[in-house]
DNA sequence: GCGGTCCGATAATGCGCATGATCGGGCGCG
DNA sequence: CGCGCCCGATCATGCGCATTATCGGACCGC
């Protein structure tokens, strides 16, 4: 049963309705222009057929015309549903697809890329990002050198996450500095003067962001910062490395983390006060909460696409956005220093 | 700072390197007919420049002209990324990804155009169904009539889970059946004789299959059936009702429901057996296990695009196939009737 | 009655690519 | 030397649509 299927175009329609291919698509494409008009007759003929057809147009043909055909490409350097960190990819995701619905915008996603080492590779022959209009770029990690090339070849795209590196690169990103600092006013304000950090191992925008805010949000305020790597299999080690040089609250970069070393912070002789500069999904089912920051992610994703659909309609719009983060549980974790 | 997209076309190329388009078309396309043939220097100077300028092709352009593009469609019926029911598509989407990504075919999410009550329209006027090379289709609930539609006119899909309206619709979905089966023996086996059943509120193909499977079960035991409705937000009560109705297994569709269900249940004077017909992520979570059923979401969501681009490439495959479920945690709530 | 104007519809063209038809030239063979 | 052959490359066309230029007719005012 091989399906012989006869593509109805625009000629079958307006030979049924006995009128001219330009007529019909004059009414798909439903421009009333000043120079194109259809009459109301004839509109409503041709209507009528399209809906007994069923016809509908091929987008390919249109795109080729020149129309651009609403389609987002979204590249993730990772799955893009991954069964582990879906809560860095979730959320920002669906605020891509809501974005991307309401501006009535289909999602293009490049699963096909070739992978080197497990990550995509954006660029590689016979990369097939052309098919979009333009791409949102979603990746904890991203390969600077790629982005700029993708800038040289005028390709339409906006990276979700803050990239400084090329100055010509759009991106939309959380603006976590400002809400460090914050956190960090506030622990001053509790009596905080030795803070811990615990740095996740690689070195990407948001995480040196952080740090930095970090640092001089202490130093700032006269206090003393003991950063200390990540090690999210030994939360005591962690723990007892910080206590031991008197730290009375740790910062965590990884929400992962933060939930093992509270854990393990909760059962300690002296429990340390605790933030964690992120959050996962299972922080929200965890019964003891944690004073956290929150990245609005899914505004992040929306935001992204929005600010895609406006370059490419040649607004000038701004091209690097950073949103403010919330601070969740402010009083969950972060207590008063000891005096 | 408008960047003028020039946009590279097999022609420029074709000049840059001295030769002509159809040169170009050749190269790109990697096609080594009997007919056609294209000297090694030759293809290797095209290289070069597609390389240095890095030239993509149109795939609208290659589209139209007739080629097929490596792309599947997904249409979801709901958001494809939903903060609720994320474990129902979710190991879904990872299974058409994987698939997607081992078969080198980029996937199209139609995220445009919601029409009906916040259900999308899989067919409507100017859908842009027809970009993809067949498509994915993926919903607890489907129209009937719009799957017929689309067979009508010939277009490629496979549905994810059972579609028994219209014998032309290729589906893959799980053997919800033999599984509910193997459960009610398995209660026999263990005393169980009269069994509750809490059903989910609508009637889809593997609700029917579930509930039917489920009755004929119980009534080849010689065992007693008492269905009652789904009530979410009463735990309680539906426990209460079928505790007076003497039975002493209830088997419970939604698998947040059965959450529910199973927490009232362990405190309760007489707790009954439960089994869950369904999985939830929130059920691996759960301190406690129970007993339940567990399609194989992502193997099902693979299954469906390898079926759809083996009826693509007019393979000749069984077009409707039932993947066996798994029984987790067969000892877990689903003890041994009182005597 | 005639030029002008506006409305409604059509003809013609090109988007970028794939592909069958065509072409030219080098070479072997008789 | 002439014929045919095949290799390597080009030409020409059409996919389905949007769009511009064009056309014909009804209607207006003078």
């Amino acid at each position: 049963m091989t399906s012989k299927p006869v593509r109805l175009t625009q000629r079958h329609i307006a030979e049924l309705a006995g009128v001219s291919q330009a007529i019909v698509s004059l009414v798909v494409s439903g421009r009333t222009d000043a120079t194109t008009r259809v009459s109301e007759p004839t509109r409503r003929r041709v209507l009528r057929v399209i809906e007994e057809t069923g016809y509908s147009v091929d987008p390919a043909a249109r795109m080729l015309a020149g129309r651009s055909n609403a389609l987002i490409g979204v590249f993730t350097y990772e799955s893009a549903f991954p069964r582990e960190s879906s809560d860095f990819y979730a959320p920002l995701l669906r605020g891509v697809e809501s974005a991307a619905e309401a501006l009535g915008q289909d999602l293009l996603l490049f699963t096909s890329s070739r992978t080197q080492d497990g990550r995509r590779r954006l660029l590689h022959e016979g990369s097939r990002l052309r098919m979009a209009d333009g791409c949102v770029l979603l990746g904890r990690e991203m390969n600077g050198g790629e982005l700029s090339a993708l800038v040289d070849r005028g390709f339409p795209f906006v990276a979700v996450g803050r990239r400084d590196g090329d100055e010509r690169i759009p991106y939309v990103g959380a603006a976590y500095c400002a809400t460090v600092t914050e956190l960090v006013t506030l622990a001053i304000e509790r009596g905080h003067r030795r803070f811990g950090y615990v740095r996740l191992p690689y070195d990407s925008e948001s995480t040196r962001d952080r740090l930095e805010s970090f640092r001089s949000a202490v130093d700032q305020a006269g206090a003393e910062a003991v950063i200390t790597a990540s090690a999210p299999k030994n939360p005591d080690g962690v723990l007892d490395e910080l206590a031991a040089s008197d730290v009375t609250v740790v910062f965590v970069e990884d929400p992962e983390e933060a939930s093992g070393i509270a854990r393990s912070n909760r059962s300690a002789d002296r429990p340390l006060s605790l933030v964690a500069l992120g959050e996962s999904d299972s922080q929200h089912n965890e019964a003891t909460p944690i004073t956290h920051l929150s990245a609005p992610r899914a505004e992040i994703g929306a935001q992204a696409v929005r600010m895609l659909t406006s370059i490419l309609s040649g607004d000038d719009v701004p091209r690097r956005v950073l949103l403010p983060c919330a601070i969740v549980y402010p009083d969950a974790t972060l207590g008063r220093a000891a005096t």
